[in-house]
DNA sequence: ATCAAATGGTTTCGTTATAAAACCAAATCA
DNA sequence: TGATTTGGTTTTATAACGAAACCATTTGAT
């Protein structure tokens, strides 16, 4: 077998968590549902992604649980899909991602898209702290690793 | 051309991280590379990625600046792959990946690899804040879009 | 009520990316 | 000096992807 190297029997939640969303859509349509998109011709617009691969993308993000798909809210026949609490448990990986992107990927000066509090329009940003709420940096982090059975 | 479409004109800033690191491979050895491993073939047994596939990839994160390749610091010949500071400013990137696998993609007591602070032991988290430090919810983030210009 | 267009897909087909394996030169080890 | 490890490249098969065509159902306009 030739398919992509599975890594959901990883035991570092990162790789799980690659293995879920790591592919080159689904963190793009998640990050369209942030933005309140719900249906299929949004998500096709908004991303340029062909329709069989945006199809099979929503299918299998459902299938994990990151999104539902319901009636539609208003009556109409079509589907909307929706974040659930996993899907919107993702925001801190979308707020990384953002942070990095706008500190690495743009020209000083060049636009972009920033995310604000919806209430006092301060800027979003996040930190990594230990659990008492001390700001710590890479170098200070130590992975702890599960001890190994018999499988690398 | 079929290529995978480029996002890197894009004002999302979460769109053009995608873009230089949401392929397959790249975050896994971006994460490995945190764990200290920097050689070719420890990259290769640990991640059990193709040859081929991992030199490309080692290739276009060099090119992006997210690793360096320095000659071996102990004279030996081959190159060492290390993270610049771009890629160490992945860190909460990776940080909340993990956070999130650990809470959605593992049984409850199933083990897992751990982030904690090397000196004091804690466990690692964060959390979205505003500037001011208060945390934030997805739900009370906005993105505020950059003025469209005539590229859709 | 009827025709046209939009919506939400699926199917087909060609192209690209990926994986596996073979290969190879240089360095290291015994 | 011969064997093994290291750090790749090349080749080939397969799987994933992108584009376009197609289609059934809704929705909108006349």
């Amino acid at each position: 077998m030739v398919a992509r190297k599975s890594l959901s029997g990883n035991y570092c939640p990162s790789a799980r968590s690659l293995d879920a969303i790591g592919d080159w859509w689904s963190l793009l349509i998640v990050r369209d549902a942030f933005d309140g998109l719900t249906r299929f011709g949004e998500f096709q617009r908004s991303l340029g992604i062909a329709k069989n691969i945006l199809a099979q993308r929503l299918r299998t993000l459902v299938e994990r649980g990151i999104l539902t798909s319901v009636p539609a809210a208003n009556g109409g026949a079509h589907q909307e899909y929706h974040l659930t609490d996993m899907g919107r448990d993702l925001f801190p990986v979308m707020v990384a991602l953002r942070q990095w992107g706008e500190r690495y990927l743009f020209e000083p000066g060049e636009p972009h898209s920033k995310l604000v509090d919806r209430d006092t329009g301060r800027p979003i940003r996040l930190d990594v702290r230990t659990d008492d709420g001390s700001a710590i940096t890479a170098d200070k982090a130590l992975i702890l690793k599960v001890p190994v059975t018999d499988e690398d």
